[in-house]
DNA sequence: GTCTATACGTCGATAGAC
DNA sequence: GTCTATCGACGTATAGAC
């Protein structure tokens, strides 16, 4: 399901947070980042977390608010690209991006369940921090991989008569959708249906 | 997301259940229908469930043993055969089928919204009632689908040249992932990213 | 500014009365 | 079979110590 090619926006800077409380907001996230490692997603109330760091949950909410963003910022921050162990391959085409993308994330414990969390959230009312991210992933993410899409057409290595935007959309979708089937049950030809899906978007298919 | 095409199993008959406790399961679960139908997925809690329908809360825990049970039985009975307007129209690909039954779903405020967290419990731990759930839906989908496509390719409607059980996992990823999409910002190309699926997979191409 | 202590209201679940 | 009562845990909010 997580499947970014890397998301990163601009810092999360907030007014008024100095160099001391940043510097400290940074050590608990990535503790708290260290413990979504280890011990997968369960665990992930307020208490839980803060008990696992080593602060009062009082002093989560602190620097990130509410739970819910301090997911966002975990999320975030597990899938920034100075933590990405290999470079994006230039010459990928869009669905290759996405499996690799979908790879490296699938070997940090919980980031997947973080993620489909985090979208089911963002579905309910009343929940902003969820829903601003969801909705800034798949517009950032559809609108890369549309561009490359047209760069791809141009060079005649996907078909050109189809529609850019549908095809991005398609192929978020699609990872997304497998990502979750294939962690339900393991024998969900996710490879494969990607795989297939990449060979239909190319001109001699 | 939802996107069944139907999901019947047998009915959840339990032991020791009599005739008086099926009525009256029926019956709350019924009313359950129409409060969620109404008033969309919010106020899904046990209790706010509970102040609808007219009982106390721990009634509902009686009747269907947790939330979460609850919920499925819920989303269960709401997609139910005989709750689908239309027939089912045998001549449809299975992204077309995909789309009709996302179109109806959609018409009932909430239920994606269901689906969708019934989904993501489902990929934590911990949770029976909703991986079973997920599991056997996606199972009974992709299995379904893949015989149609099996059907389809044999009448020369779909490309020969690719795997049935690859094509029935992305047809539902695609669905699903696209559901997703559009509920959180409308913009997305759901339609079209499905009819430009649809278009790949016939022969002509 | 940073952080603890504490309290509030709600949650799902359960035990036991009737 | 259905209720009341109660439990522990949750997210959030606030007061005030440092």
């Amino acid at each position: 399901m997580p499947a970014d090619t890397s998301d990163h926006a601009e810092p999360p800077r907030q007014r008024g947070a100095y160099a001391k409380g940043i510097a400290r907001r940074q050590e608990i996230l990535d503790r708290a980042i260290e413990v979504f490692a280890e011990r997968g997603a369960d665990r992930t109330s307020l208490r839980a977390i803060a008990r696992e760091v080593g602060v009062t949950h009082a002093a989560l909410t602190h620097y990130f608010g509410s739970l819910e963003e301090l997911l966002v910022a975990v999320y975030q921050e597990s899938t920034a690209p100075e933590r990405q162990p290999s470079s994006p391959a230039d010459d990928a085409t869009p669905v290759e991006m996405m499996i690799e993308s979908a790879r490296i994330n699938r070997a940090i414990p919980g980031l997947v369940q973080l993620y489909s969390t985090l979208v089911a959230t963002a579905l309910e009312e009343g929940h902003p921090a969820a829903r601003t991210f969801a909705t800034d992933r798949f517009t950032r993410l559809r609108g890369r991989l549309a561009d490359i899409v047209r760069e791809q057409q141009a060079d005649g290595r996907i078909r050109k008569d189809i529609d850019p935007d549908a095809v991005a959309a398609l192929v978020v979708a699609a990872s997304d959708g497998l990502q979750t089937q294939w962690l339900l049950d393991g024998t969900a030809p996710q490879h494969e249906a990607l795989a297939l899906l990449d060979r239909l978007l190319r001109p001699e298919s």
